[in-house]
DNA sequence: TTTGGGACAGACCGGTCGGTCTGCTAAAAT
DNA sequence: ATTTTAGCAGACCGACCGGTCTGTCCCAAA
């Protein structure tokens, strides 16, 4: 086998994610990635067969990423808690923890990006947007139920939309944290989330 | 004066909106709202001196529709009810009322569709953006400081962080919503954050 | 009745972008 | 040493898209 491609198709995949982030799939065109990167049209079209084959293995590494972080805040949290409150309430901090600890902090949901240009793709790339978001709310909610038995709530408590409330959060937070110039904003509302959950399931004085 | 143009205008504007809720404002293209609208390019240019013109014709109409309806909520809420603390569960509930008696209800909001696109127009399309957004914390936070003096909190709040979650909340719903082809998930996570108003200043027994 | 301008129609142009194709180069396999 | 092939370079093409320009029609004011 000759020189190895793999750093470049990483290259591209990493430009392409920041450019889409900040403009969109559709206005990153390729000779901007190419520019970028310092290739031409034959390395790319090497990598990929189309513009389109690009946006599914972006989504594609994302999706593994955010499946992989997710299993790995789970893992950290249940080793330092038995409680599912506070394997919870973990999974929030060791999330914040992270994103603070990150040079360069995520500017974005590339799934978010994709969602509100959704007509220009295939069903299926909205599929595993899907299948990750379903994830941690299956992930999240189990946590949620046993912390109710554990911890028996004041109010009637629907695991699965207090699950999404996750997802919800930080898919909007990104979208106000952008608005606003304000990326305190995600870490704020997690905050505000922890706080509610932790309202949920607070014994009644 | 000849025949009168406001209604292409508007028709104009009305298309462009939904395409770039479903394809974003770079793949939606002065052709095909020409095709959809059954005009020529001729009108168009008529209307809009460019595409840029249009996005920001866009963003302004939707800011001042976000703008009166938040004075409308707030305004009915403050009539229906002398409680702070009630008044800010009504502007929730009239909200959610709102969205489900819609005929077609919103599929997601302008301001999210253009800031994931933000590096291609110019800075002060954010700045509409985030004026909107402001006021509604700035209205809501008001309120929710007053609910706190009537009702005294059972831990600390933060009334901008908390305002700002009616906004993230939204629009991560619009997002989750698309996303797993869940409608509802707007309303359910509006109910979420009711109930989290209500924990918030519910008294401690 | 004339005329001025707003409301369009539609041909046309220049640039960009996705995609193709041919060919060069270096390293691994034989 | 030769062959093979992944990795890449870069010229080229056709389609599309934003924007311009000229011309037409219609209504209102004079």
């Amino acid at each position: 086998m000759p020189r190895d491609g793999r750093n470049t198709r990483q290259r591209i995949l990493d430009i392409a994610h920041r450019q889409t982030l900040r403009q969109g799939f559709t206005a990153t065109s390729i000779e901007g990635i190419l520019a970028e990167a310092g290739i031409t049209k034959g390395a790319f079209f090497h990598h990929f067969k189309s513009k389109n084959a690009l946006a599914r293995a972006l989504v594609e590494r994302y999706a593994e990423g955010e499946l992989q972080m997710l299993s790995e805040l789970v893992g950290r949290a249940e080793k330092l808690s038995r409680d599912p409150l506070q394997q919870l309430l973990l999974v929030i901090g060791l999330f914040q923890e992270w994103m603070e600890g990150q040079a360069d902090p995520p500017e974005g949901c590339l799934f978010a990006s994709f969602c509100y240009q959704s007509e220009l793709f295939p069903e299926e790339m909205k599929g595993i947007a899907a299948e990750t978001m379903v994830a941690w709310r299956q992930a999240l909610a189990t946590k949620i139920r046993a912390a109710a038995e554990q911890h028996p709530p004041s109010v009637a408590v629907d695991a699965e939309a207090v699950a999404d409330m996750f997802t919800t959060l930080i898919e909007g937070a990104f979208v106000v944290a952008r608005t606003l110039d304000a990326p305190g904003i995600l870490t704020e509302q997690l905050g505000q989330y922890r706080n509610y959950l932790e309202l949920l399931f607070a014994p009644r004085r």
